[in-house]
DNA sequence: TACGTGATCACG
DNA sequence: GTGATCACGTAA
């Protein structure tokens, strides 16, 4: 029960039904001894193979961690303004990665409430630019092994019931062309926490 | 529907 | 060097 992941999950070759397992997991943040965490509801998966993804055309400053082994957060900030967390996945070369996009708070709510600046719960992690300040996680986390002590992926006893999940395109990637009509999208069926798009 | 915001990338 | 671009969020 609550167990850490281990590489054996973030190592395996499907980065789709990663970015599926993941749905109903907890993400867990402890930074300068404050612990935060929220149930993943919504997940994308990117693959090097598709235009959707940082890594089509190859290796770059930004991207470099993708090519890591499967395992470490990819971490980068997003018009200027935003951080967006990423697992990566697969074996070192094959830069595949999930984008996390929502949560549903499950612990440290009120250290949440503080770092965005609010009294209300309402909507705090229903995005991927909001779960990252929420729980602290910013692009100095690039790289940073997954199952060390500050950011990590817990087994939950929570279970999601049969045709729960449902596929969708990826938000916000036009410039994929096709690749962007790809069913990549993973959301847990009528969850509040979901983003709106 | 509009645009802030700044690192990064592809040029040259 | 320089300009275009961007896996978003919020206000309007």
């Amino acid at each position: 029960m609550n167990s850490k992941l281990d590489l054996s999950f973030y190592r395996r070759k499907d980065v789709v039904k990663i970015a599926n397992d993941l749905l109903g997991k907890l993400l867990i943040t402890k930074i300068n001894g404050i612990v935060t965490s929220g149930r993943i509801v919504e997940t994308e998966a990117y693959s090097f193979i598709e235009r959707g993804c940082h890594a089509f055309k190859g290796k770059t400053t930004r991207n470099a961690v993708m090519f890591d082994r499967g395992g470490v957060a990819y971490v980068y900030l997003c018009y200027g303004i935003h951080h967006l967390f990423n697992i990566v996945t697969n074996e070192e070369e094959k830069a595949d990665a999930v984008l996390i996009r929502a949560l549903q708070p499950m612990g440290g709510e009120a250290y949440m409430m503080q770092r965005m600046k609010t009294k209300s719960l309402k909507r705090i992690t229903s995005g991927p630019g909001k779960l990252t300040k929420a729980l602290g996680i910013d692009r100095k986390m690039n790289g940073i092994d997954l199952i060390g002590n500050q950011v990590w992926v817990e087994e939950d006893d929570f279970v999601i019931k049969r045709g729960g999940i449902l596929k969708s395109p990826r938000i916000g990637i036009d410039y994929a062309g096709k690749d962007a009509l790809l069913p990549w999208r993973f959301t847990m069926e009528g969850n509040e926490w979901i983003s709106h798009v």
